[in-house]
DNA sequence: CTTTAATTTAATAGGGTTATTAAATAAGTA
DNA sequence: TACTTATTTAATAACCCTATTAAATTAAAG
């Protein structure tokens, strides 16, 4: 393989890891396909990475630092709940449109290994900006409660309903495909079905 | 090991595998796993199902009925779209209380392997069950709506929306487990809320 | 142009995997 | 009891996996 700048080397890899464990999960995985698809020798993975974990690692906090700032930019710009609930849907289902399989690698690595579980608790716990969010969030929430414009919410609740029902319609993708229909654009219809669906059922259950 | 009558080997057998195919996915059990908890030499798994992927194809089937029927035997009794969201939100929360992995189990292998995919598609397309249950779940809806008792809904959705709730109810408890408590009364009086919640919310939206 | 440091490779150790074999053991039957 | 069939085992073939090694190659610096 033609030599490339270190970095440009370490990057291709990444990129190739990427793509696979989002496709297929870590544990399909392996390093060999990685080095494959770049089309370089395996050992090279390990050069950079040391281990499969690490570079998993680096790939996956990538993804929750990205969605973190997602977050963050739209609720400071937010001032009722309404419209966050609008905005945050939104945006889950741009960001998600475009990386379809990152809810499932989420969804799949937080299920399934404690160890990757872990992983993000240590980057979420004592997390200043995770607490800020939520505080955020609380106070937006309090605030409409008392102006009466929305009945009395759980945030807990509110958020864990609001990603149960983006991430699903992104989880239901694959069976959309082998049961309904393969067609690109009847997925698009349906995810923009399914982005109003989300929205309207969240709004829904914040009426008085 | 002592010689047991060839099906209860063979039941044994199966329900070890129910237990570590629940527990951590079709991939990361292998064949000498499910022979240790046995107890029995690795062999004997493939002289009973010859491959592993006929092992699971049993057992995943044995769940795929084991919901159908409990959503048949429920539809049957409801008269009202009200009553049946009340029922089957209960009957799925109930289930999945007893078997809290089987909802991670559908999720990963339906969404993780195209192949396991095929195996549900096979035995759901062309199923007469599903097509008079999703029927008769219409007729229901329509009436309903016909007497004013609802808003117009897409069926498709509403079954959507019910699964997606209930199934991460139960996703989430991982997170739950190292998030927030590890208590089991905890576990509990967090699922009797998430089954309140996804009640209200799929009702709120069915409300004219 | 040579030395040095970074990159890339081939080779391999040390695991683990599924699946098949043939041989051993037990149970059933005539 | 002797033959037959069903179960169970040990052994092993034929893979794939991660990670490490030392050697080869290339790029950069003096």
């Amino acid at each position: 393989m033609a030599k490339l700048s270190g970095d440009d080397m370490q990057q291709k890899i990444m990129e190739a890891a990427q793509t696979l464990f989002l496709e297929k999960g870590y544990m399909a995985t392996s390093t060999v396909d990685i080095a494959k698809k770049v089309g370089c020798n395996q050992a090279l993975v390990h050069y950079y990475f040391r281990t499969k974990q690490n570079l998993f690692k680096q790939i996956y906090l990538q993804y929750v630092n990205a969605l973190m700032q997602l977050g963050k930019k739209n609720i400071e710009q937010c001032t009722s709940v309404v419209d966050l609930v609008h905005e945050i849907i939104h945006l889950y289902f741009t960001f998600f449109s475009q990386y379809p399989n990152v809810p499932y690698f989420f969804v799949n690595e937080l299920i399934v290994s404690s160890e990757h579980r872990k992983m993000v608790q240590e980057c979420f716990i004592d997390n200043q900006m995770r607490i800020m969010l939520f505080n955020q969030l609380t106070q937006l929430i309090r605030n409409d409660i008392a102006a009466g414009k929305i009945r009395d919410v759980n945030p807990y609740a509110l958020i864990q309903n609001i990603v149960s029902l983006v991430l699903t319609s992104f989880l239901a993708l694959p069976l959309y495909n082998d049961f309904i229909s393969s067609d690109e654009a009847d997925k698009q219809a349906y995810l923009h079905r399914r982005e109003q669906e989300c929205e309207d059922i969240i709004l829904c259950s914040l009426k008085v």
